[in-house]
DNA sequence: CCACTCATTGAGTTTATACTCATTATAAAT
DNA sequence: ATTTATAATGAGTATAAACTCAATGAGTGG
């Protein structure tokens, strides 16, 4: 049976109220009024409850499509990595792709549902996996200091959070961080974390 | 002129209410309404309102007396800091010591007053400074690794933050994550910025 | 062409919470 | 003792934002 221009309309509705959403979320953080996402999305404030019964809803919508977006992003990514510095390459390209979204939250977190937790877990579990696969080769070749790999990663984590996270303080609000910072973040911290006669230039 | 009961009445209810306020607001965040505050404090909810015309007003006094707090303590304690071992161990004492309240001001710094920030700035500005006195002497000894400061600096931030900021994967909500995890936070951090000779047990 | 279904609408309702202000009680001044 | 000043009160107001639902009108099937 074909498809009917009823139905074609509301899957587009829909998708106006997603794809809106998902900009402004991502300028101007979560707690941009359902209203005005309505009038952006040219559509009535009453849609958005047509197919969100509540703003709940919407948000674990948005946050369970962007954990499988990014999610599939650092699967693909790190396949290609054999070394830490590649790695961590592609993390951060992978993050400057989604860095405005992925900055929103981790900035708001604890104001969205516990399904945002998740996502953030699922997230960070992956770069775990790929984090751990290789610095793990690494510290067995000799070429990174041998330390607990949580902690290693929880110092890398905690870096490129607190660029995302004091923004304000790195660049002019409408650039990105880590597009501006990429290569000091990594030399530093692979400097860091290498055996001495390792050093990265 | 000796003090009135009036006046004792009215700085009373003033501390009941500061004191209230960074008790809930350190135990469930900033987003504690105004008559749970009062509540809790005792004193009936337009009170509040007298002592300070709004919400605002509270933060802005309850920040501004954590800065000098905090500050102070900061500073104290860098005195008798001549390594940076006993730098971070210092600072947290003091991370420790404030870590209630200090972790709400950094997960919900957006949501704040624009003074939150300069708040947030004379801290860290605090034991930057300190910081990178100590960790310029040891670079110049030898004992910590050649690096740009801030990013060093920044390293150790972004660390113990993303331990207070994600408390919840740490350690059970109640207990200090920075009690729980200063011996493993220390011995990595050090690990790395030393050099190789010099690696901390 | 007509009856029916259903996505959309937006004015109206509900709820939460900051903030007001007339009233009250009591300390201070005369 | 009486008047005046003021700290405290809490029911009431204002506002913002999520959510509802009867009305609308366009697509669909006969």
């Amino acid at each position: 049976m074909r498809v009917s221009t009823r139905q074609t309309q509301k899957s587009n509705t829909r998708k106006k109220i997603i794809e809106t959403a998902y900009r402004i979320f991502s300028e101007k953080g979560f707690s941009v009024p359902t209203s005005i996402i309505a009038k952006e999305a040219g559509v009535s404030h009453g849609s958005i409850f047509v197919h969100f019964p509540t703003l709940n809803d919407l948000l674990i919508c948005l946050l369970s499509d962007f954990g499988d977006n990014m999610g599939a992003s650092l699967h693909m990514l790190a396949k290609k990595c054999y070394s830490v510095e590649n790695l961590l390459k592609e993390h951060l390209n992978v993050l400057e792709e989604y860095e405005a979204f992925y900055s929103r939250l981790i900035l708001e977190k604890n104001r969205l549902p516990d399904e945002a937790k998740s996502t953030f877990v699922i997230i960070q579990s992956t770069v775990a996996f790929h984090f751990s696969s290789v610095i793990d080769r690494e510290i067995e070749k000799g070429t990174v200091k041998k330390l607990p790999i949580h902690i290693l990663f929880n110092t890398w984590l905690g870096l490129v959070h607190y660029y995302l996270l004091n923004k304000e303080f790195f660049s002019d609000s409408n650039g990105s961080v880590i597009r501006r910072y990429r290569a000091e973040l990594l030399s530093t911290y692979l400097n860091l974390i290498k055996k001495e006669s390792e050093v990265y230039e």
